[in-house]
DNA sequence: TTGCCGCAGCTTGTATACAATGTGCAATAA
DNA sequence: TTATTGCACATTGTATACAAGCTGCGGCAA
C-alpha cells in the first residue's frame, strides 16, 4: 500500500517538510526538473505539488519563470502572529466550555510525550507537530472547522521561523511550562486567563523570532556594506 | 497580448466565475475532459486550475475520483460570516486612522458607480466585485496584506451565497445605504460605531442567506418526503 | 565605450499518450 | 430473488514529447 494516494501528494508533503526544515532559504528557486529527478517522477506531479505549496504560502509562482520559496518580511511575520492571537484566542474561548475530560486527558498525554522526548534529547524535528497537535486538541471542541483550517494555515506559514527560534534559543522549556499552565487554566474553565496566557505565549515567540532576524540582518549589513 | 499569462490561470479565473455564478450546484462533479473541451485546452491546465480553486475552497479533490464543487452547510456559512466579522472589524479598526482624503474619495467614487448601475438596472453580475472593491478600499490603509488575503479568501467562499441572497431579496438598497453610512463614519474617525455597523452589516447578510437556505431545505423535504 | 538588438539555450507551460484506479453492470451461485 | 465476484469501461493520474517564454551573452552600431 503506498503511503499517499498520488505522487503529487507525496511530493507536496515531503517538499513541505524540506522547506520548513530550512533546506531552501527564502527566495530559492525550485527547479521542476531537479525535483522531478529527486523524487523519480515526471514534472507533472512536481508542478501540482508546487501549486499546493503555493496555496499554503510556502512558495510563489512567477509565470514562465518558476517557483520560488517565499520570504517573510519582519512586518509580515508580526502580522501573522497577531492574526494567530486574534484567531486562536477566539477559538480557545469557544472551545473551553465544550472541553470534555477525555479531551483534556488527550492534551495532557501529548504534553507528557513532549516532556519525555525533551528529557531524552530526541530530535526537535517533530517538535512543531507536537506543538500544533497540542493546540489543536485544545481548540477542536469549538467545532469551527473553517477557523481551524485558517489557523492551521497560519501555523504552517510561520513554522519555519518557529523552528529557527527553537534552534537558536532555549525557549522550548518555557513554552512547555506555558503549555502546562494553559492546560490547567482550560481545565478549570478560566477562559479569560487562558486566553491572556495564549496571547503572550504567541507574542513572545514572535518577538523572539523577530529579534533573531534583526540580529541576522544587522550581521548581513556589516558583511556587505554597499547599499545596493 | 493574451489576457492571462498561462492557460491554467485563464481557466481558473473563468471557472471561478462560473462556479460563483451558480452554474455548478454544490457537490457537482467537474469532469476534466469536459472542461478541457470547453476551453479547448488539454487536461493539464484544467487540473492546475482545479487545484487553484481547491486552495480557494470552491472545489474539493478526491484522489482518483475527481473534483467536486464544495457545498457549505448552514453551520459553515455562519462560521464564515462570523470570521468575517472578526477579521473585518479588526482590519477596519486599524485602517480608519490611516485613511487619507484621497482614499475616502476613491471609496465614495465606487459607491457612486454602484448607485448609477443600480438606477440603470444594470446586471447584478458584478455587484459582488463592486462590493468587495468598496470594502477593500476601506481596509487597504491598514497595511495588513496577509489579513487582507484571508479576508479576500473568505469573501470568495461566501460569494455564491451572497449572490443568491441578492437574487432572492431586495437587500441591495439596504446594503448600499449601510455602505454610505459606513463611509461617513470612517471619514469622521468614529471607529467604534463604524465597526459596530460593519458587524451588523455582515451578520444580517448572513441571516438573510441562512433563511433562504432553510426555506429551500424545507421545500425540498416536502417534495421528497421519503427519509433516505 | 556604451547601448541595443537578436539569437541560443535553458526552463517552464501544455499536448498527447499511456498507466492505474474506481465504478457499475452482468453473470453466477446461494 | 439477492448477494457476490469479476470484468469492462470511464475517468483520473502521470510520463513523455513538444511549444513557448524568458534570460543572458555576443555582435553590431552609434
Amino acid at each position: 500500500m503506498p503511503a499517499y494516494k498520488t505522487r503529487a501528494q507525496f511530493v507536496a508533503n515531503d517538499l513541505r517538510g524540506r522547506i520548513l526544515g530550512g533546506e531552501f532559504p527564502g527566495g530559492s528557486q525550485l527547479r521542476q526538473d531537479a525535483l522531478a529527478k529527486d523524487y523519480d517522477v515526471s514534472r507533472i506531479p512536481v508542478r501540482e505539488a508546487l501549486l499546493t505549496l503555493e496555496s499554503e504560502g510556502l512558495v510563489e509562482f512567477h509565470a514562465h519563470r518558476g517557483a520560488f520559496t517565499t520570504e517573510l518580511s519582519i512586518a509580515k511575520i508580526r502580522e501573522l502572529f497577531e492574526l494567530r492571537v486574534l484567531l486562536e484566542t477566539y477559538i480557545l474561548k469557544r472551545a473551553i466550555p465544550n472541553l470534555t475530560e477525555e479531551q483534556l486527558d488527550d492534551a495532557e498525554g501529548i504534553l507528557r510525550k513532549y516532556d519525555a522526548a525533551l528529557d531524552s534529547r530526541g530530535q526537535i524535528d517533530n517538535w512543531s507537530e507536537y506543538n500544533f497537535a497540542f493546540h489543536q486538541t485544545l481548540y477542536a471542541p469549538a467545532n469551527l472547522p473553517e477557523t481551524m483550517a485558517i489557523i492551521s494555515q497560519l501555523n504552517t506559514k510561520s513554522d519555519r521561523y518557529i523552528r529557527m527560534q527553537l534552534l537558536y534559543t532555549q525557549e522550548i522549556e518555557k513554552a512547555e511550562r506555558e503549555h502546562h499552565t494553559l492546560l490547567a487554566l482550560s481545565r478549570e474553565g478560566r477562559i479569560e486567563q487562558a486566553c491572556q496566557l495564549l496571547e503572550t505565549h504567541i507574542l513572545e515567540a514572535c518577538e523572539g523570532i523577530v529579534s533573531i532576524l534583526e540580529g541576522r540582518a544587522q550581521a548581513q549589513q556589516q558583511t556587505l556594506p554597499d547599499t545596493r
